[in-house]
DNA sequence: CGAGTTTGACCGGCGC
DNA sequence: GCGCCGGTCAAACTCG
């Protein structure tokens, strides 16, 4: 079961030794580093969470996190997934690099928050179960491979949840 | 004119 | 096989 873990901005310290921790970010939040006792979460549908992402690569997504107007707006849940390897030449390849995926649940009046890279919108669709429609971009940078979906929490249209998919094969913009 | 957006069409995976 | 659904494509369009 996931839990709900109050945002704690040393989580997201990446100039730290903490990228290379283990335990990082922490499976169990120790009593004196919350505001808060963690709480059972439960995830909508649109998102699957296997894990903690645990290493330096993450930096490059979570770098999302360090822009200020992430922090103005109170991460309160950001998960990643394993990824899988695909296809017939599997991992370590250039080409075949694995899928990282992390979402944020931001409170926001706007949608298109600044995290430092450039997108361009390339779909949007009406999803099942929710009013809202969902925004899919890409990374504008030529050979970037990452994407991101855009929506507003089912429950709480407060919400923007983010989705990033990839890992960034470029430095930000900004 | 180039870059980005809009929007309906198209496609693949999945369940029945 | 068929229909539903989520994701992507691409032509037309807008904007600076």
């Amino acid at each position: 079961m996931l839990q709900f873990l109050p945002y704690n901005p040393n989580l997201f310290d990446m100039s730290s030794e903490n990228c290379n921790n283990a335990n990082f970010p922490p499976q169990d939040s120790p009593e004196s580093d919350y505001t808060a006792e963690p709480t059972n979460f439960e995830l909508s549908d649109y998102f699957t969470f296997d894990q903690w992402l645990e290493d330096d690569q993450a930096a490059t997504i979570f770098g999302a996190v360090q822009n200020p107007v992430y922090r103005a707006n109170e991460v309160i849940e950001s998960r990643g997934i394993g990824g899988q390897t695909e296809g017939p030449s599997n991992n370590e390849s250039e080409s075949g690099r694995e899928r990282k995926r992390v979402a944020f649940k931001t409170k926001s009046e706007i949608e298109i928050l600044d995290d430092g890279y450039r997108w361009r919108k390339y779909g949007k669709k009406m999803v099942k179960n929710s009013p809202n429609p969902r925004n899919y971009y890409k990374c504008s940078i030529e050979g970037c491979p990452v994407k991101k979906r855009v929506e507003r929490d089912r429950e709480d249209p407060s919400y923007v949840i983010t989705t990033y998919e990839g890992l960034h094969t470029h430095p930000s913009t900004t």
